[in-house]
RNA sequence: GGGGAGAUUCCCGAGUGGUCAAAGGGGGCAGACUGUAAAUCUGUUGGCUUACGCCUUCGAAGGUUCAAAUCCUUCUCUCCCCA
């Protein structure tokens, strides 16, 4: 099989393939041009969404040309594969804004040279189609009894699909056949989910222009226990460190299951296959050093080194293993504030550790709060300045949860 | 257009006038055990409160009643059957 391909097999990225060895065969007679599409509907990329992007560094790496492509005029509608409830309508205005930053971010991950990678946004040719052309030229070709015939509308055919969302399959085809017309691009990858969008691309394109094009689509990770992977409590696992602060971001990778470090080493990092394998072998305190090795190199691939290693100083920290407390997340405390005392709730609150007093309370009483190591015996605690260590209180909600408070003057 | 079923706390889902902040399960949080893992066990899970208690919540708005998630009226939305 093709160089890149089998890369992108042993780190187990392949799924699904409409023609795996005529793929292959393409693939080996020279660069391809693909293209990844991505509908920006929220403020940040997610993990989930950078599952396409690690395999594009790969294929980028081995020589193709790909085109990342913004759904700008997708977006508009709301794609219904996979989704029981109908996407809410978002703003134009609002799309467009999540677009830049979604390709702000991805400009940390990806190399746009404008050449060989480079970015696209569908509303170019979706935003001002003619109803009638479109029907005419685009709509023809598809069935209606074929389409509600996949996998991805079943679940909505029980729920209710509305017809914007029906009509989601028929724009992204007519994207693979845009890109394929401007760009000679012949292969679409994406999350399996996509898979009925793709297969439809490729085939619009066959009755239009009477070319073989090709899909690839990648599993949708999920974790071993069966959740999707990079959710946490608070939501997904954010791109943006406004939204999951990269010590999260570290924290995430730091406590995945042991069954999932080698999965994850493979698809989330760029280490070396065999290196990867040593590493996630072991058990105990081998396997748990794999884990703060995948957090580091994942967060240092999303937000840089500095960050990486600042997270890892901060859980080292947090865990008693040496490290640097400044590296903790910390809110700041002012010190007159302070030489009156703080009642123990609010602080905790306050330093996002719980959400109401009732929780900080119920935490208390829990045994489950501690100041700078001590459990908090009396939820009327006071704190005030004889707390005071080198300028910060530490303070722990359970044994993950933590804040450092400052002490400000 | 006609007929029927339904909307409950983060999710699923019980609850048909007071004992309901509302069973049970899931999820979350905390404790024990551990390896910052998993599994297991225990506690907890609307807000404010030291507490007595007070406030908000059962699709929305009104009404009946000493008292409503529960009864009545109107409205909104969802599903099913017939045309």
């Amino acid at each position: 099989m093709n160089r890149a391909l089998e890369v992108l097999q042993a780190r187990g990225f392949i799924q699904q393939c409409t023609d795996l060895e005529g793929l292959s065969t393409l693939m080996d007679q020279g660069p391809i041009t693909l293209y990844e599409g991505c509908d920006p509907t929220g403020p940040s990329l997610h993990i989930g969404h950078m599952v396409p992007y690690f395999a594009i560094r790969h294929l980028h790496e081995s020589g193709h040309n790909v085109i990342v492509l913004m759904g700008g005029g997708t977006a508009r509608i709301g794609d219904p594969s996979g989704k029981t409830t109908m996407r809410q309508i978002i703003s134009y205005e609002e799309i467009d804004a999540n677009a830049a930053r979604f390709l702000k971010q991805l400009d940390r991950f990806l190399t746009f040279d404008g050449k060989t990678l480079y970015s696209a946004n569908n509303k170019d040719w979706l935003a001002n189609l003619n109803y009638i052309d479109f029907l005419r030229d685009i709509g023809r070709h598809f069935s209606v009894n074929r389409m509600l015939s996949f996998e991805a509308y079943k679940m909505r055919l029980e729920t209710g699909l509305s017809f914007i969302e029906f009509n989601y399959q028929l724009l992204q085809s007519y994207d693979y056949l845009q890109l394929y017309k401007r760009h000679g691009c012949r292969l679409q990858i994406g999350g399996d989910d996509q898979w009925g969008n793709i297969v439809a691309g490729i085939e619009l394109i066959r009755r239009v222009e009477g070319a073989e094009c090709f899909g690839l689509t990648f599993p949708l990770v999920t974790t071993s226990d069966g959740k999707k992977m990079g959710k946490t409590e608070k939501g997904a696992l954010f791109l943006d460190p406004g939204m999951t602060s990269p010590y999260d971001f570290f924290q995430y990778w730091r406590n995945v299951q042991d069954a999932d470090v080698e999965r994850f080493l493979l698809m989330f990092t760029f280490l070396p296959i065999e290196e990867i394998k040593e590493l996630a072998k072991g058990k105990d305190a081998q396997i748990n050093a794999a884990k703060e090795r995948l957090a580091w190199e994942v967060t240092a691939l999303i937000h840089g080194t500095d960050e990486a290693d600042k997270a890892l100083q901060a859980a080292k920290a947090a865990f008693g293993g040496g490290g640097d407390a400044e590296q903790i997340p910390s809110i700041s405390l002012d010190e007159d504030r302070l030489a009156k005392g703080i009642g123990i709730l609010d602080l905790f609150v306050e330093a996002g550790l719980a959400d109401t007093k009732s929780e900080a309370r119920r935490l208390v009483q829990q045994g489950g709060a501690s100041v700078n190591g001590m459990k908090v015996v009396g939820e009327n605690a006071i704190i005030d300045a004889t707390y005071h260590k080198d300028g910060a209180i530490m303070l722990k909600a359970g044994k993950k949860r933590i804040c450092r408070a400052v002490v400000k003057k």
